[in-house]
RNA sequence: GGGCUCGUGGUCUAGGGGUUAUGACGCUGCCCUUACGAGGCAGAGGUCGCCGGUUCGAAUCCGGCCGAGCCCA
């Protein structure tokens, strides 16, 4: 077995292809294909999603550069934030707070290093086309200018604001979080059923949540955070609750804190829940903040930073949040307010970190007004081509539902500094831009003292949300601030990548930034990818113990069944990963390489184009061409898996299963010179367009077998194939041929005949003489007479749906079941008379020739029918 | 709860008003055929998630329901 072997074959080329060094971006080379390639997160291990999601963006650089673009295609990462902070944390067993700030950076950067090695390691294993002359990584200086420099003019711009706003706090890592940080869980708590006493109202009669005691009367509400009854200012209910007419206006006395509240009437109050009775706490979470809103509540919040609660608690000021929860439900429960608890699965907004549930607090943030421009993102996101096209429905949904600017500063160390400084009296000095990158924690502002009151400056120690970083990836590339010329010629870029669950960050961020910053739409294309499953067809979980790991596909079956698998990922789709894609992947690598071979033993020296072309290689040199143009026209819009999918048809059931075969004789006997050229053209095409998807082979196919014909270093610098010609006779005539020869070797096969075995005597009736030849020697036929013998054809009427059904409408079932159940007598009628006669329950219907299709079958036993081609062997 | 997407033989998929529903993996039978047995030929296997509606005709369009994924609440 010579088999095609990918594991040593992929290892020399991943060496080979680093020395070549062909995947460069040459600056002023038009045209320009740029790709804002997501900046790989630099935490470590590349999983099957990630390798999904970046060889599809590889497909698309191999591609456009094999069409003749200037591909830019950088190899990246991105560094800041969180995730990383939170892996050297857990890793070192402290608390960024338990050293140095600059320490804890340094340890941040340090980490991110050694993954960063790892993981261009792992991009050259999969082969990623990825250009190393232009990498950047975001928490480098060069980058981080950029951001820094963009707040800057944003701020000049007056779009930035410093405010006291309620935001998402987790209050273990003590920073504020954007709604994109924070994860839902179901969890277990107490729903507590609490008294709520009427201050000046007696109900007249019993209704269901309202009851009385020694104290008076009093309305039930049930609250699964006991803890907030300090900041409780209101009580609702829906209008449509039988209650609703008896308490809305009523006044009601908050459990131990005694404030007196009022109860409202609002339908977004779910009757059905706890007693149908809410308190309303201004902050406890969304809703209670939209009620707030709507109502004008003042924003109270009893909660600090720290998760502790503060004076607002009274006396359970300074307890932990749970810790109050417990000391409250006793209290509650010592003093006869408590009237039961219920257990009750939650869904609870946590940090996506340390799953400490969130709060809102109120502290001071810096802010990007978002809300004016909402218009002009969404006409930005018109003109930009997305792909798949509803993706864009997505973006549109979450712009029409903001109701906060951006929250664009973080309590963190490891991201990029605000460049500002301020005094005591809370004005801003601004870094000046020619000053960034800057630390203000560090480097000295560019004014002593305040301008405005004299008083000294301090740096800010706000970092920005990661975010802020992410989106002026398409500045950065274009390199804005850094060559306004090259600048004017690269923005927008060309293409964004990315997946679908980040289109509200990523996608929206960058796309305001860029109309901010520049006034115009940062790409052009945006590509909206979708998630890869566990086998299973649930999301990937160690838990859940189904992970594939990407890097132990590539070991064991190669990188390039792993891509072809990716390539039959439907573009914004999941898709579960399938093992069977890289068992076909592998199978289809094999045939390919054996096909090459075969043609690679028959040429010695590049063919000329002949004269004349034998029909058959005018059949498939034309479904050769057909094949190519639909599959550019898939690869223009990104449709890997239909491009894939005809280029393997073609290759496999066309090119292999029949022209090979019906072409063996010609180059066995003679040197066919139109054989000779077909297989090369074909051979040679097959490789280009595979070469984007299964690099590799199409590598080692290239060098081994049309490198000496054609020159260029490398496949993947050669130009994308284009059709030769499509020629719609000799593909008639050729799909006759290849049917003929289907048909007589599945009668050999049937008769367990051997297919090299010779048959006598052939006779075919029907079709002309242009296929005998390769008939008579693809099947060994030692005499083929084409129309050498008599047959009677007969006619069989079909019927034509989408015309009988407009014109005959409830008649029609009956119609198409005559003609089904008598095509010929239909067929004999309408070809003596021009019409035929239904009868329908005694009425005659009338059926012109327009509505079937009338086909000659040869009619007669002993005969291999085919259409019109009547087979006879003796 | 909302937006978007998806649901097709055992498994995964193509198709998106009109003959007998595509292909792959797996399964069964036959065939050593000078590129490939990791191949070739043949075959079994389907209430196209469920319920309604539109239509001469629905896997396909519409509505509702159920289930899954992403994002949001």
């Amino acid at each position: 077995m010579n088999g095609y072997n990918a594991l040593d074959v992929e290892k020399k080329w991943q060496q080979k292809w680093k020395e070549m060094g062909i995947y460069k971006f040459e600056k002023g080379k038009e045209p320009v294909y740029s790709i804002d390639n997501p900046p790989r997160y630099a935490s470590g291990a590349l999983h099957i999603g990630h390798a999904v999601h970046y060889t599809h963006i590889d497909f698309i650089a191999r591609y456009k550069r094999m069409r003749g673009y200037n591909v830019f295609f950088p190899l990246c990462f991105d560094v800041n934030g969180i995730p990383i902070e939170e892996r050297v944390e857990r890793k070192l067993g402290i608390t960024r707070k338990d050293i140095d700030r600059h320490e804890f950076i340094k340890l941040c950067k340090e980490f991110a290093d050694e993954n960063i090695e790892e993981m261009i390691r792992q991009f050259e294993m999969l082969g990623e086309s990825m250009d190393d002359t232009i990498y950047y990584r975001t928490d480098a200086e060069y980058y981080r200018r950029l951001t820094q420099i963009s707040f800057i003019e944003l701020y000049k711009k007056g779009l930035i604001y410093k405010g006291k706003f309620p935001v998402n706090w987790c209050p273990r890592c003590m920073t504020a979080m954007a709604d994109a940080e924070i994860e839902h869980i179901n969890r277990k708590t107490m729903l507590n059923t609490l008294k709520f006493y009427f201050v000046d109202y007696t109900p007249t009669n019993k209704m269901k949540g309202i009851g009385k005691d020694e104290r008076g009367w009093y309305v039930e509400i049930a609250t699964t955070r006991p803890e907030l009854l300090a900041t409780c200012q209101m009580a609702a209910i829906n209008p449509n609750d039988d209650r609703a007419p008896y308490l809305a206006g009523r006044k009601i006395r908050v459990p131990i804190f005694g404030q007196n509240i009022e109860i409202v009437e609002d339908d977004k109050v779910d009757p059905e829940f706890g007693t149908g009775v809410v308190m309303i706490c201004t902050i406890g979470d969304k809703d209670d903040l939209d009620w707030a809103m709507k109502y004008g509540l003042e924003l109270k919040i009893c909660i600090n930073e720290d998760g502790t609660l503060n004076s607002l608690a009274g006396k359970y000021e300074g307890m932990k949040i749970e810790e109050a929860k417990k000391a409250i439900i006793e209290d509650l429960k010592k003093d006869g307010y408590l009237i039961k608890q219920d257990e009750l699965e939650q869904s609870v907004g946590v940090c996506w970190r340390c799953k400490t549930p969130v709060e809102f607090i109120q502290t001071e943030q810096w802010f990007l007004k978002i809300l004016p421009f909402k218009e002009e993102v969404l006409k930005a996101a018109n003109r930009m081509k997305w792909y798949p096209e509803h993706m864009k429905k997505r973006l549109e949904e979450w712009v029409s539902s903001l109701k906060w600017d951006w929250v664009i500063s973080r309590q963190r160390y490891f991201a990029t500094p605000l460049p500002l400084w301020e005094c005591e009296n809370g004005h801003v000095v601004l870094a000046e831009e020619q000053q960034c990158y800057v630390d203000p924690t560090i480097d000295a502002p560019p004014v002593e003292r305040c301008p405005i009151c004299g008083a000294k400056l301090k740096g800010s120690e706000h970092v920005f949300d990661t975010w802020m970083d992410s989106s002026i990836s398409p500045l950065y590339n274009t390199f804005w601030k850094r060559d306004e010329q090259l600048f004017q010629k690269l923005y927008p870029m060309s293409l964004r990548p990315q997946a679908h669950d980040i289109i509200r960050t990523w996608a929206f961020y960058t796309i305001l930034r860029g109309i901010l910053l520049t006034g115009k739409e940062p790409f052009r294309e945006v590509m909206i990818d979708g998630f890869i499953l566990a086998p299973d067809g649930k999301p990937m979980h160690t838990s859940l113990g189904n992970v594939i790991d990407p890097i132990e596909i590539m070991k064991e079956h190669g990188a390039d069944a792993l891509r072809y698998y990716a390539a039959n990922c439907k573009l914004g789709e999941d898709n579960p990963f399938r093992f069977k894609d890289l068992v076909r992947g592998k199978r289809l690598m094999n045939k390919i390489w054996n096909i090459e071979k075969f043609i690679g033993n028959a040429i010695h020296e590049k063919p000329e184009k002949p004269d004349e072309l034998n029909i058959v290689d005018k059949w498939i040199l034309s479904l050769y061409s057909r094949m190519v143009e639909e599959v550019t026209k898939h690869m223009d819009s990104f449709e890997f898996s239909d491009a894939m999918k005809k280029i393997e048809y073609f290759i496999w059931h066309e090119f292999a299963d029949h022209y090979i075969e019906m072409v063996k004789y010609r180059i066995y006997s003679n040197k066919d010179s139109s054989a000779l050229y077909t297989l090369y053209e074909i051979g040679f095409g097959i490789a280009k367009l595979i070469a984007p998807f299964l690099p590799f082979i199409a590598e080692e196919i290239y060098h081994e077998y049309f490198k000496k014909f054609e020159g260029n270093e490398s496949i993947h610098i050669a130009s994308w194939p284009q059709p030769m010609f499509i020629d719609e006779e000799a593909i008639k005539k050729g799909e006759e041929i290849k049917k003929v020869i289907a048909k007589i070797r599945e009668w050999k096969n049937k008769n367990g005949i051997a297919l090299n075995a010779p048959i006598e005597k052939v006779k075919i009736s029907g079709m002309g003489e242009e296929g005998k030849e390769t008939i008579k020697r693809t099947m060994k036929i030692k005499e083929l007479e084409i129309g050498g013998f008599e047959v009677q054809y007969e006619s069989m009427a079909e019927p034509l749906y989408d015309k009988i059904g407009p014109a005959f409408k409830e008649k029609s079932r009956l119609i198409i079941n005559e003609i089904k159940k008598n095509p010929q007598k239909i067929a004999a009628e309408i070809e003596e008379k021009g019409y035929a006669i239904i009868d329908d329950e005694g009425n005659a219907i009338k059926l012109d020739k327009q509505f079937v299709r009338i086909s000659k079958k040869p009619k007669g036993k002993s005969l291999i029918e085919i259409d019109d081609i009547a087979i006879l062997i003796e």
